[in-house]
RNA sequence: GCCGAAGUGGUGGAAUUGGCAGACACGCAGGUUUUAGGUACCUGUGCCUUCGGGCGUGGGGGUUCAAGUCCCCCCUUCGGCACCA
């Protein structure tokens, strides 16, 4: 880029982006500077960035997050911490699987191909990682410990098998978890999700649910509030009571569940989800055929219709008849499609006065309705679910041992709960939204489940000794999906004797859902050889909890979630001590392109590699950090790599400057300048700390140019102070741009290994300003400014504001009644 | 529908406890160099102006000596959930 020698104008040496690089990548691989040393006395800092899925190079998301994260990590290892900062790859999953059917090969060849790509990648970007702790998640030896640790969920009753409807995609052919199902479709593909009547493995996440919801309130202060948000979401919890309904010509009553036990009074009818067992196991032999037909109709209809909110209320009579505990009132039972059969108990009472979905039933199947909420004035048609005083409970006139009229809606809901939990009819109880994990998967490239199942002794745990359990060697054809487990055509792998009874029996044929091998990964890191064990404990309490962990919020509710689920779990298990895995998250955002994601389809993706190879590693670094606050989006078009190139070699350029030596005191060096340069560093550290890292290279800029300033016309390239504030711009921006940083350090005299010198220490007495700019105002608007010294007295600097002979001029003929002063910065004069 | 976040120049964005709005950049304009070129350097750049000044942080009100910041109402955009009872 400087064949053509432009920087000679300036005189210096030139600024050889693609030289400097190759020159230190080789050094800084043989200094090998960013090991965490376990037995450090130091205090420990653990830096996570989310380990990347090994599909193709490096992209420009992967840019974002890495110069991000390495910001922080560099700024703790300077700041005196000991850091543990590690990387590796999360590398079973369905591309490398597509890729061997498409190519006939072994999943392994794609996968570890790119690993190797991406890691020659990440040593050019200049990240801070500690390699030595590197590890993939298809390695054995880590799918070992995968297993072991779902034998201990499988142990404590967190893993089980059930036969339940579950989400089918019909390409990727496997099943998903919820999580994995975005409005009706795959997250992955993008195919329309169907539902199937499976067996499978599930977490009992459901199991942590509470906690789940109540430890977001202890990550709110350091984690995004739009991912706690989802998560709240996600979990839903909703306060209600169970109520138990009987009917005619059944021993077992019908359990329902309502947020609002208020309304029993207004309760007309019951509705049960129409593909719950249930509702075929209510249904009267009368209607069984009406039933039957519109159970089949709506079975034809696809999720993604069924999640349209405006479709007109369909249902059948089932026939039986359930009575109100309360009131003993008699109510048809219905079934329909609007109840949801995996919700709640899949049966709702229905209370077309209180819930407008209730209502609209009741109106196209002429059904009473009855109010049981007083509505505000003017209020008409439509069910009322808002605040008022309670009415018709029961109606006037009529005798009921229980009485809510004229309690307000919670008052109601409490008194109508402990009559119901008196007379036995029902309890208060909280309900959440939030579903097992799903984890089995029907394909090849992910951790085998670790489970024998034998005729005799049923599901039997593969014992500890035996495990890994490694996949069989299957290649191209062999993967494609058929709907079922590749695994289970490896005949010889699958046959087993049972390790209770020695007789014939099978392995499971399934894998695990990738996102269980990243939900461990961080414990993993802290003894990634350990043969003898997941992880070690100790070293698990030492490092963790994660202090900041940097990624992109397309995992709010995935990774995180279940990371967040697997921490708890492990802690209950006693293998740590931590309740959280991560103290910190900094959600980064997308990298676009002409306000668009980067796509292939749209042809808009702009590459890395072309990137660095155009501006230089540190301008592209430097660009995704200065474009915005680290949570917002970047788009490409609005940046400037060029703009970023050009004030590194600004930066780099005072540090050829400099002609005091290495080693000069700055004490008496240009105090103007020192100031800047302390100034800087006090903010710098702040700002680092709060994780603004762009208005941080805001601040180095400014000192550049200061610095640039004082050699040209202020003090001189000889001032010490010069030396000060060039060494501290090779500091700052070493977070930020290490090989621009490294340059320059060596440039200034010293020894390679910028990355791990100490933050420079502010001398406080420079902060303290030799004057300040003090405003003065009249009403509120700035007239004038004085130079007044930091530590005036109030009545001082007001004399000097009225004395000021703009100010003077302007309060002529006016009254003044009042004068705030706010010494030393503010007099404000009002007339 | 419910929950949450955010609206600042031509653009990305600064302004942490109410106290100089627009830092730092991009872009643009003009200029510099024994002048091809720029990814070099310098200067200017919120809007209006009768050159006094006036206006200005999505819109409208309010509190205050003082509001981008606090309060109320509204609009818009983005994100999460959504026939969740």
């Amino acid at each position: 880029m400087t064949q053509d020698g432009s920087p000679e104008a300036t005189g210096a040496a030139s600024y050889d982006v693609a030289a400097i690089q190759d020159k230190w990548r080789p050094v800084w691989d043989k200094l090998d500077l960013f090991r965490a040393d376990d037995s450090s006395p130091k205090e420990k800092r653990y830096a996570l960035t989310m380990f990347p899925y090994p599909s193709g190079d490096l992209h420009m998301g992967h840019a974002e997050v890495m110069a991000l994260h390495d910001v922080a990590a560099r700024y703790w290892w300077m700041k005196g911490y000991e850091v543990l900062n590690p990387m590796g790859w999360d590398s079973f999953g369905l591309p490398a699987e597509n890729a061997a059917i498409k190519n006939d090969e072994h999943p392994a060849t794609y996968t570890y191909g790119n690993i190797e790509t991406q890691y020659q990648s990440f040593k050019r970007y200049g990240t801070s990682f500690d390699w030595s702790r590197r590890f993939n998640t298809s390695d054995p030896e880590y799918y070992r410990w995968t297993q072991w640790l779902f034998l201990k969920f499988h142990e404590k009753g967190l893993a089980y098998r059930k036969r339940s409807p579950v989400n089918w995609c019909p390409n990727d052919q496997t099943v998903l978890a919820n999580e994995q199902v975005v409005d009706g479709a795959c997250e992955r593909c993008g195919a329309e999700v169907t539902k199937r009547e499976l067996t499978q493995w599930y977490f009992r996440t459901t199991e942590y649910a509470q906690e789940l919801l109540d430890s977001l309130d202890d990550l709110a202060p350091t984690w995004p509030s739009k991912v706690v948000n989802a998560q709240r979401n996600w979990i839903g919890r909703s306060e209600g009571a169970h109520v138990s309904f009987e009917i005619s010509g059944r021993d077992e009553p019908i359990t329902v569940f309502t947020t609002r036990p208020d309304t029993i009074f207004g309760t007309t009818f019951m509705v049960v989800a129409v593909d719950a067992a249930l509702a075929a196991e209510l249904v009267t032999d009368e209607q069984r055929g009406a039933f039957e037909a519109y159970r089949e109709e709506i079975r034809k209809a696809s999720d993604i219709d069924r999640l349209a909110t405006d479709r007109p209320k369909t249902g059948v009579d089932l026939g039986v008849v359930a009575t109100n505990p309360v009131t003993g009132a008699q109510m048809p039972v219905w079934a329909t499609d609007y109840v949801l059969a995996d919700y709640g108990t899949g049966a709702v009472m229905g209370v077309p006065g209180g819930d407008q979905r209730d209502w609209e039933f009741a109106t196209a199947m002429g059904l009473p309705i009855i109010r049981t909420t007083q509505t505000p004035d003017g209020f008409d048609g439509e069910a009322y679910a808002g605040e008022g005083a309670t009415i018709n409970s029961p109606a006037v006139g009529v005798d009921c041992a229980l009485d809510l009229n004229g309690l307000d809606v919670s008052a109601a809901k409490s008194r109508a709960i402990a009559f119901l939990e008196e007379i036995g009819a029902g309890t208060g109880t909280v309900n959440f939204r939030l579903r097992d994990w799903l984890l089995s998967r029907q394909r090849y490239w992910g951790a085998p489940i670790p489970i024998i199942h034998c005729p005799v002794d049923g599901e039997v745990p593969v014992p500890a000794e035996q495990l890994p359990v490694l996949l069989p060697e299957l290649k191209g054809a062999d993967l494609k999906p058929k709907g079922t487990s590749p695994l289970g055509g490896a005949a010889e792998w699958v046959a087993v004797t049972c390790p209770t009874c020695g007789g014939p029996a099978e392995r499971d044929t399934d894998t695990m859902d990738t996102f269980v091998d990243s939900s461990w990964y961080f414990f993993r890191y802290v003894s990634p050889q350990d043969t003898t064990q997941a992880f070690d404990s100790e070293l698990a309490n030492a490092w963790g909890p994660i202090d900041l962990y940097v990624g992109g919020d397309e995992h709010a509710v995935l990774h995180l979630l279940y990371s967040r689920f697997f921490t708890k779990a492990l802690r209950d298990m006693g293998l740590i001590t931590w309740d959280e895995p991560f103290s910190a998250y900094l959600s980064q955002g997308k990298v676009l392109n002409e306000g668009r994601k980067m796509s292939k389809s749209l042809g808009n993706g702009v590459n890395l590699g072309d990137q660095l190879d155009a501006f230089g590693v540190d301008a592209v670094r430097l660009t995704l950090v200065f474009a915005s606050p680290p949570e917002d989006n970047i788009d490409w078009a609005d940046v400037s790599p060029s703009g970023s190139l050009r004030f590194l070699q600004r930066a780099w350029r005072l540090s050829g400057d400099v002609e005091s030596a290495a080693g000069a005191s700055a004490a008496d060096g240009d105090r103007a300048l020192r100031q800047v340069t302390h100034r800087t560093i006090a903010d710098a550290d702040e700002l680092v700390a709060s994780h603004r890292f762009n208005v941080m290279v805001a601040k180095v800029m400014e000192l550049v140019n200061a610095t640039r300033k004082a050699i040209d016309s202020g003090c001189g390239p000889a001032d010490p102070a010069v030396r000060e504030a060039t060494e501290t711009v090779a500091i700052l921006l070493s977070l930020v741009a290490p090989y621009t940083a490294e340059e320059m350090w060596e440039q200034l005299g010293h020894q390679p290994g910028i990355a791990r010198v100490s933050w420079p220490e502010v001398d406080e007495a420079l902060l303290v300003e030799d004057s300040v700019t003090a405003v003065i105002q009249i009403k509120g608007k700035v007239k004038a400014r004085l130079e007044v010294a930091p530590d005036i007295s109030e009545a001082d600097l007001e004399a000097a504001a009225l004395a000021e002979p703009s100010i003077a001029a302007q309060l002529d003929g006016q009254t003044v009644r009042k004068v705030i002063v706010r010494a030393p910065k503010l007099v404000n004069i009002v007339v």
